[in-house]
DNA sequence: GGGTATTGCCATATTTTTGCCTCATTCAGG
DNA sequence: CCTGAATGAGGCAAAAATATGGCAATACCC
């Protein structure tokens, strides 16, 4: 999913500006003249990134304002600052109020860029939300490759490591066909294709070890292996 | 327990400059000359954070090495860059090697100390120790980075910074598997994976020593290891 | 400076997992 | 319904990962 930035900036050309630039970086950018619209959108859905005019409004201090009132929704939300000039001395008042950045309104798209790059990469490393955070579920499957946890029907099934890539590598894509060397992709193995066999063969005795009918993981003659689902 | 600032930067003057600055703030500081002495001192524990000069050494990329190679060492180590000026054309680079931010040799102390106040505190809110001060509590266990303080069932367990930093970083996440480097990053050490088992191993015995029964710390095989909890 | 606590890591024992071999079954197509 | 190819079941040894006991090197503390 495409990272999400709200821009909140009265000056309707700089505005328009970094909206453009933003968006053509692939980033799903929306922007709003005042505190007040930017505080409604925000209500129901907050953004992956805000970046805020300090002098917005009449107010000198507007956006410090705003800046408070984010803080007070989302502790860890992604603020940044821009200002006329990099010397401001609102800058620090900026950045202890809980921003985390600050920028100039000439500020170079390469330097935009790589400013938003860095501010993304450390909150995804260090949130830990990995992509392989959520809970993949599928029928009486439950996986989760973050917890290393596997469920059928609620009980937990002892997969390895590499059993357990397998399953989710098919689980994902219910209904796909998945060939044995893709397996081996996905589990970040190299090995004989027979070995692949092997595992399903295993895989499949754990789960019919909890449910007798269990049927879900298919094969397809000549071709690999499926995740049968019905949802 | 205070925070600790290296600096690497071969201009004596300047180094000096900033030690003094960040020391009278109470940060423990400690300055390197060149690349090289910096990697020794940090190939046993890593500090909180890293200023390195762009143009270390002759080499006129030297800090751009450095911070490839303690990017290396930890992918979450917050490392900021110094440049002559602010429009230098490397700090891009640097950003994209995975620095975290910049700061011109002539920044104001008020600035440079907003700037570090930043990026500690969004690693520390990120990291999820929403205030160290607190107490963390799962089933049997009571934990306390700031006190240094872990009890289970009450009665204390006499870790070390190092196992207490483990356990904290795996009780935080009950369910969740962190693997030995994760771990290593959370302790903030640089060691052999064979170490951090070591750890692991003392810390058992040292929870087996009070309850017999303890199980809560859980391998799993081929990734890590988990706390494991009812609540 | 001497004693103690901590830490990293090695060698060795254990435990788990994995790869693949063999043989029985099943399958697609004649 | 026969046949070569593909797949499943059982089994096993090798490989990989982990547990343990030790020990030397540091860091730390009077």
């Amino acid at each position: 999913m495409p990272r999400r930035i709200a821009i909140v900036e009265d000056e309707i050309a700089i505005r328009r500006n970094f909206e453009d630039a933003l968006r053509r970086q692939g980033y799903q950018v929306s922007g709003y003249a005042d505190r007040q619209s930017a505080l409604d959108a925000f209500s129901r859905r907050l953004p992956d990134l805000v970046i805020i005019d300090v002098g917005l409004g009449d107010d000198v201090e507007g956006g410090f304002e705003l800046c408070r009132e984010l803080r007070g929704m989302s502790r860890v939300l992604p603020i940044m600052f821009l200002t006329a000039r990099d010397s401001d001395p609102d800058v620090i008042s900026g950045l202890r109020l809980g921003a985390d950045d600050y920028l100039t309104k000439d500020i170079s798209l390469p330097h935009l860029m790589a400013r938003i790059v860095v501010l993304f990469r450390r909150v995804e490393m260090l949130s830990g939300e990995q992509s392989t955070g959520a809970w993949l579920e599928r029928d009486a499957l439950r996986l989760s490759v973050e917890r290393m946890e596997v469920t059928w029907n609620g009980t937990a099934v002892p997969l390895t490591v590499t059993e357990l890539w397998i399953v989710h590598s098919l689980a994902r894509r219910p209904g796909h066909v998945r060939s044995r060397q893709q397996l081996m992709d996905d589990a970040n193995i190299l090995v004989d294709d027979q070995t692949i066999t092997s595992h399903v063969k295993r895989i499949r005795r754990k789960f019919k070890a909890i449910d007798k009918s269990f049927d879900k993981l298919a094969t397809v003659y000549g071709a690999g292996y499926r995740w049968n689902s019905s949802d």
